[in-house]
DNA sequence: GTCAGGCTGTTACAATTGGTTACAAAGAGA
DNA sequence: TCTCTTTGTAACCAATTGTAACAGCCTGAC
């Protein structure tokens, strides 16, 4: 990947567990973040973009599978399974939930990292989404886009004319306000690109996007920027399905 | 569409892919019926109502590209087919075979699921009626296309001249409305010639047809380019069967 | 057959788009 | 504060697109 990291979630309830984990992981090079319940794990997915969770299946409350189950349903973060014990149980159990993968305790970390490597590996490699845009209007901040007709038009309805790649950028953001997304991802929503090393070019487009919609780009309101993470549509989007 | 769980036909020669996936289905909420040729699925489906049939390419006899034509001919299942490889599964999904959805192998069941359930969701909100290949008349902003007669219309009722090829694109446009296509695409649509190298001839048809359907050819609005993609057509198209 | 006229692919060139680079500005940490 | 990293954006350039001009081909009239 690139010089933004993949973002990792690590779920157990047991502190020490989870923070050397995080710790081992940052040391890799990635980022990774912390839960300790599937409760404080879906509150976290719902404002940070994630790119894979690695989530014990043995925890009290909501366990392990439960959450697994539903992040599956939504079919957007790939997860890795740490199973407690060897058994085939967990483990069949797990993948027929659509686990992308399984790690037993006690486990070696490094083996741990190399199959999240593999895992994320195979989540950049799945085919870019052909489904239909569901929503046919987003509006936000006085503006209208219509996403068949590629047309944005401001509160006055005056159209302001996006290019391909300008359009396609708003359409990520408009379909996941408030969320924190990083170059990469973006760079994939919107061109599905690989990343070079020192890419700019997301960058560039948000600049360029803030020129048009943002009612002073020099204090952006609307595309904020995430020091360090990416950047997030901070407005309220209102999709109305035609 | 019976009110239990979708019913999905799995046709497939190999009995491990197709149990295995049947099993999935079956666990994620389908009901899930198996044929291991294309004659045992048309048997199949006189006997019982299915919501949606995956399909693989390559079978023995006849194969899936066949019966998906044939499917999609009759129009009341939807097609998601499996394909061995990724080259040309854009142009055989929704173009010459007219399947609803396509998946590569070696596929993630997930995957297949999540773009099953998409289809489903597709299918029961726009009721698969008519053939459009049958629509005698194709409307769309303002303009009426008479599709045996050739003949272009305005709102004013003003007949304007179409050459054939700009006829040809026009109806392929208008048949697959908010799809973006490609040049290779449009340029098997309308000629089923093979693409040059640097072939701009579907770029300066293209130009022909704003310049006589579009209200200001400088800024197009029904015809949007998608800058390294292709074309669509924006419009809402209404067909008429005449 | 010849010619005119229209259609369509090719070519050429201008305009647009979007990725890259460079550098200034801003943030974070020591 | 000083320094290193990250971000904003202007400037540049290569790729893509728009379209005018041209040429070959076909059709129909004579």
């Amino acid at each position: 990947m690139s010089e933004h990291e993949p973002h990792i979630l690590v779920v157990d309830d047991h502190r020490d567990i989870r923070e050397q984990l995080a710790r081992y992981l940052r040391k890799s090079g990635l980022r990774a973040s912390v839960a300790d319940s599937a409760q404080q794990a879906r509150k976290f997915l719902k404002s940070a973009a994630v790119d894979l969770i690695v989530l014990d299946i043995m925890m009290p409350g909501e366990d392990g599978l439960s959450l697994c189950r539903s992040l599956v349903e939504t079919g957007t973060v790939p997860v890795i399974l740490l199973t407690a014990m060897a058994e085939d149980t967990d483990r069949i159990v797990g993948l027929e939930i659509g686990a992308d993968d399984y790690v037993t305790k006690p486990f070696n970390p490094r083996e741990l990292l190399a199959r999240i490597r593999a895992v994320l590996r195979r989540a950049a490699h799945v085919p870019r989404d052909r489904d239909p845009v569901d929503a046919e209007t987003l509006a936000f901040a006085g503006w209208t886009l219509d996403v068949p007709k590629r047309l944005l038009s401001g509160a006055d309805g005056v159209a302001v004319p996006l290019s391909s790649g300008e359009f396609q950028l708003l359409v990520a953001f408009l379909k996941r306000p408030r969320m924190v997304l990083s170059r990469d991802q973006l760079l994939d929503l919107t061109s599905g690109r690989t990343p070079g090393v020192f890419d700019r070019s997301i960058d560039n487009q948000v600049s360029r996007l803030r020129r048009k919609i943002e009612p002073d780009p020099k204090t952006p309101e609307l595309i904020k920027t995430v020091w360090g993470g990416g950047y997030t549509f901070t407005a309220d989007v209102q999709d109305t399905a035609s």
